[in-house]
DNA sequence: GGCATTTACTTGTATAATACAAACATATAC
DNA sequence: GTATATGTTTGTATTATACAAGTAAATGCC
């Protein structure tokens, strides 16, 4: 029992590995999903979901630098995609929302992304695509530290 | 049924995603399993199971250009954890080849990450473990162009 | 058998994403 | 009201990458 453990989680080991390099490349190739950045997809995706969000909490959810994030929310801000507006609490704090714009960009790249994802999977079944989907949750749940 | 299946997908589109990034992010943190890069290890240990490779098979397996991996290649050949040797057929190919200390590195930071991943699902089932790692298997199929 | 073309790789250069540190603006505490 | 803390921006350095030019070796063709 201990040998059968071992070796599946030595699959999970390998099989996620591979599986990060070749979604990495996926979005940055030709054959990328829809037309936004991955990051450009999490942040717009994440302000839909959240609401509006201040730079730090952004940088928070993210695991990036402040820094990075006022450079990447700045450049999505000026394609229109979301906008910026004061903390009226706070003086000192940058909200950004959703425009219009913006979510109409989100919901073609979801569905487009939906799509992909159905069209990969399309010989699985009902009852597969739910397992994995339950395991990929946990899997993010145990790769919060 | 379609809107099961629909649901379904769209978690898996939406965890993908999360776990890329969360696991994008652990790699280069601090909290880093072992101590090799991700692009080395992947290296050392296509190396270890296809046996010697040159360069532009390498790219190809990595989905990377020749110059990136020539670079890469290099820089570990500089840590004297893989060695070239040229093919005796064809002057113009550099083979590359696990050093033993290239291949010490990689058993000990393939058991780490390994054991990481035991720690991370401690409260799976076995028969979890087994049918992510099939299924892992199964997207990273999908995933191939 | 020697030149033209192809192939494998290396090196030069540009770009993008990132972190860290310094600067700046606003708020809070005493 | 000044000192300190907080949120953000900007300057700078590093790294990973691609593309293009250069170099060395092999192949093809007459």
């Amino acid at each position: 029992m201990q040998k059968e453990n071992q070796n599946a989680v030595e699959r999970i080991e390998y099989e996620l590995t591979t599986l990060i390099r070749r979604a990495v490349y996926l979005d940055i190739s030709d054959k990328k999903i829809g037309h936004l950045e991955r990051s450009v997809y999490l942040l717009l995706r994440h302000l839909d979901e959240f609401g509006p969000s201040r730079l730090k909490a952004l940088a928070e959810t993210f695991n990036l630098d402040i820094s990075t994030l006022s450079r990447q929310a700045s450049a999505i801000e000026a394609k229109g995609y979301i906008s910026r507006f004061s903390d009226p609490t706070d003086g000192r704090v940058s909200l950004f929302r959703l425009t219009d714009i913006g979510r109409e960009k989100l919901i073609i790249d979801k569905k487009m992304r939906i799509e992909r994802y159905h069209a990969m999977l399309e010989n699985w079944s009902n009852k597969e695509k739910e397992i994995f989907g339950e395991l990929l949750e946990r899997m993010n749940e145990a790769l919060i530290d």
